[in-house]
DNA sequence: ATTCTGACTCAAGACGGG
DNA sequence: CCATCTTGAGTCAGAAT
DNA sequence: CCGGTCC
């Protein structure tokens, strides 16, 4: 469940690490995005009613290919380049936490029964959305309806958050969207918040800065995963008594983990006798990822319309016409987003952003992308409510 | 008075028609 | 050996310091 | 903008 508190103890601690972003800055560019979080939101969300989702002929469910075709085609309508990163096998040190969300998923499952019998509506939404889970055959489906789409999947040899990190870093994406604070952990030099939540919650999209973050916290690196761990994480307990702030206090104070233990009252605290906090700053600094030089570049190439044909309206019982208008919007959108990122800005073309290989977009993300961020900062005093729209949610 | 815990709750998509 | 995997935010209680 | 529908 990604690092407790961090989202409040940034905003405390690190101002100026958080931008308010909109949607449409992120034209052009390339997002990586982890794949089973919205294929579980998808499943939780759409199409549903009681328990019950979208199903093809065959009773299998379709909400995810729903899900993920609509939100596909509006990712690229906007123009951003979205490459979905898949989860491979889950580390060692996570089964101890995934044991867990077994149990309360098994739980769940038996509430639900209960609350069939006694014929509970409200109930059977709650529980039935807490025995949802992520199945091969869903990120499967999703993977075969990506490629169909023309967007790249890529499959990450362990955590996708991690592959996420690790593709931002070597700049094969400009950044990492995800709902999951320790992509910031993993080491994503930039991360989006609601990336996605603007279209229905009219939230801004959250940019962080991971320089920024460590500027303002007053931490290097190492020791802002050291605060990550001992805030509480997937890997190892949290210490009881300590939380965000006392942990940020011991890190400032003491610099790393092995020194904060090492002043320990150990009267006062007491440490989990296994606390393998060391194999969990492993997992963060070097986890398990696809070597970036052997990532292929990233292609986003036009839609197989008989294969997304096949997929949706045949086997899975798609309307017909409506697929068929979508796919017509994924080429209007491809050939809109073949046009580079400067050119949408000022019409005209740059020659410089074809020198190097692989940074057609990258180039514009370094440094100099700061100021069309401050370009944007009049618009957001501007959207400061208000106006004829009234806000209420009647 | 401050801080953490733990148990609890809630909501989560996207489109198109009126 | 098989199949596996969500997450955050907010609030309110009570306890420890 | 609200409400039903998507499969």
């Amino acid at each position: 469940m990604g690092i407790k508190g961090l989202t409040k103890l940034i905003a405390d601690n690190a101002h100026g690490a958080v931008k308010e972003q909109k949607f449409e800055n992120y034209f052009g560019r390339k997002i990586a995005i982890d794949a089973s979080m919205s294929i579980y939101q998808f499943l939780i969300v759409v199409g549903r009613s009681g328990s019950e989702l979208l199903t093809n002929d065959a009773g299998e469910v379709t909400s995810h290919l729903q899900g993920m075709f609509n939100r596909t085609i509006r990712v690229l309508e906007a123009g951003l380049k979205p490459v979905y990163v898949f989860d491979g096998q889950p580390p060692d040190l996570k089964k101890r936490e995934l044991a867990k969300r077994f149990a309360r998923r098994e739980d769940a499952a038996e509430d639900l029964v209960t609350a069939k019998e006694t014929g509970n509506e409200a109930d059977v939404e709650k529980y039935s959305k807490k025995t949802v889970k992520v199945t091969k055959q869903h990120n499967e489906d999703c993977r075969k309806l990506l490629r169909l789409m023309g967007v790249p999947v890529v499959e990450a040899p362990s955590e996708a958050e991690a592959e996420c990190a690790s593709l931002c870093k070597a700049e094969k994406v400009f950044a990492v969207a995800s709902e999951d604070m320790d992509s910031l952990t993993y080491g994503s030099t930039r991360f989006l918040r609601h990336l996605m939540e603007p279209t229905s919650r009219k939230l801004p999209v959250l940019e962080f800065d991971i320089a920024k973050v460590l500027e303002g916290l007053g931490l290097n690196m190492d020791q802002f995963v050291d605060l990550c761990i001992l805030c509480g994480c997937d890997y190892c307990d949290t210490i009881r008594g300590i939380g965000p702030q006392t942990a940020l206090k011991m890190i400032r104070q003491h610099g790393s983990l092995e020194i904060v233990l090492e002043n320990l009252n150990k009267d006062r605290y007491q440490v989990p006798d296994p606390w393998p906090y060391q194999e969990a700053r492993r997992l963060f600094k070097e986890p398990l990822v696809t070597p970036p030089e052997k990532v292929p570049e990233f292609k986003w190439t036009a839609p197989d319309t008989e294969g997304l044909r096949q997929l949706l309206v045949e086997e899975n019982g798609f309307n017909n016409d409506r697929v068929m208008k979508a796919i017509e919007k994924l080429k209007v959108a491809k050939n809109k987003a073949s046009q580079g990122r400067l050119e949408s800005f000022f019409g005209v073309s740059s020659s410089s952003s074809n020198k190097r290989k692989e940074a057609p977009d990258s180039e514009a993300s370094a440094g100099k992308q700061v100021k069309t961020a401050a370009a944007v900062k009049p618009a957001k005093a501007a959207s400061k409510k208000g106006p004829a729209k009234g806000g209420k949610k009647k």
